[in-house]
DNA sequence: CCATTATATTGATATAGATCAATGTTTTTA
DNA sequence: TAAAAACATTGATCTATATCAATATAATGG
């Protein structure tokens, strides 16, 4: 089986709430608020009292756990999508990870108990969240992986796909990651990100205009993906 | 924060059945069936079609994705945990990872229609499936940052921690796992485990007869860890 | 109980990729 | 728009850990 790109998932979390009957989104509209985020700022900061979940609706955001200094992406959030699910576990009141948004960014707060109160009274709602929990499960082995069982230029050319395909939706996207942010999510060091890329472009892989990339030629990326 | 032993999830699943009432229970119980694993034997395919969510009895349990000759171990589970939970995702109809016995163990399979069905019909039985795989996002997050973030001494101190505290629930063991099983539960080299594993004994850090390990320094051992 | 096979151990070597250091380029801000 | 800060690039070195190779020990089966 291939090694499928993995920093995100699909971006269809808003369908659990098709399941809700009026009256129950009308309570859920009441429950929740909208917020704005420039780039760069925090959404949920790992340890902290998880009241809600966070349905983003525009922008792009990073999950990630913290340690100290050490950070780690578990993955990137295209609007459509929820985060803090795992915190609806009982007993379970903080963020088991934090959220920045890469870019401004917009998303719906959802209070937690409301949200906990639809799961227990709509069993096809409850169905809903728990498919997205195990797409999430899903999403983040494949990522564990990766990172753990590809070297380097296969994660970079995982990464690459992953943002094409998934994120952007195109062959051909501006990037607005640093190079830094780059080598976060494909875990390794700037230097090699830089180096990689260099190698991909001379290799016709890759069409790198500053922050452009176009994917030039992916069945051979695709293949380092699989195989590096 | 700690980083948190991170090999297994505490061993509580089974609470999640409390939630159904007689009757569903005698559903259930009619449509499941028993069945005993020799070790070493399969007892979930990755890729396969997943008719059913697995309950562990008796014996250990290894989880693991396969991609290839690949594999990564995504976590150990010990009498009264679930595997299977992220095919109830729809439109997913086969096991996102393998399981095998490391030792004689006894499973139940519950048919995974029955399964979905009871967490439509009862929200309370659904939230504690949900708070399951919100316990097992936080587990493999865990691990994922242990396996990338620490070096190979801190990844053996937490596997011993983790076996201790989690799976074995003593100071003391016998291990029934091989130097290669360690290896491959703590994402190094089996060479690199007995060097390590020699190490820790040198410097007072376990006892080592054979298959038999005791912690004798267990504050040390957190602290490699947590900063190895 | 011996033969075979699996597992454990030890030492030597190779290497991917991090880190360090220096410089160039772009972006931000005052 | 000039100065400062952030980011990108390139080359040189260092190191953790894998890999290879050889041997020792333990487990298993006929």
């Amino acid at each position: 089986m291939a090694v499928r790109t993995s920093c995100t998932v699909s971006d269809d979390h808003y369908k659990c709430f098709e399941a809700l009957t009026e009256e129950q989104t009308a309570l859920l509209e009441k429950k929740q608020v909208t917020v704005e985020y420039n780039k760069g700022e925090i959404i949920a900061k790992h340890g902290s009292f998880a009241s809600h979940v966070i349905f983003v609706c525009e922008g792009l955001v990073k999950v990630y756990i913290e340690h100290g200094k050490e950070i780690l992406i578990l993955k990137i959030i295209s609007p459509g999508n929820l985060i803090g699910l795992s915190s609806l576990t009982e007993g379970e009141d903080t963020f088991q990870y934090s959220a920045a948004a890469y870019q401004r960014s917009i998303a719906k707060l959802i209070d937690i108990t409301t949200f906990k109160h639809l799961i227990r009274e709509n069993g096809l709602f409850a169905s809903r969240v728990i498919s997205i929990l195990g797409e999430n499960s899903n999403q983040i082995n494949n990522r564990f992986f990766c990172l753990t069982h590809r070297q380097s230029y296969g994660r970079l050319a995982n990464l690459l796909l992953c943002l094409s395909e998934r994120v952007f939706k195109s062959d051909k996207f501006e990037l607005d990651l640093t190079r830094k942010e780059l080598a976060e999510l494909a875990g390794m060091s700037t230097e090699n990100v830089i180096r990689i890329l260099k190698k991909f472009q001379e290799d016709d892989l890759i069409i790198l205009k500053g922050k452009n990339i176009e994917l030039h030629n992916i069945d051979a990326i695709q293949r380092i993906c699989d195989l590096g």
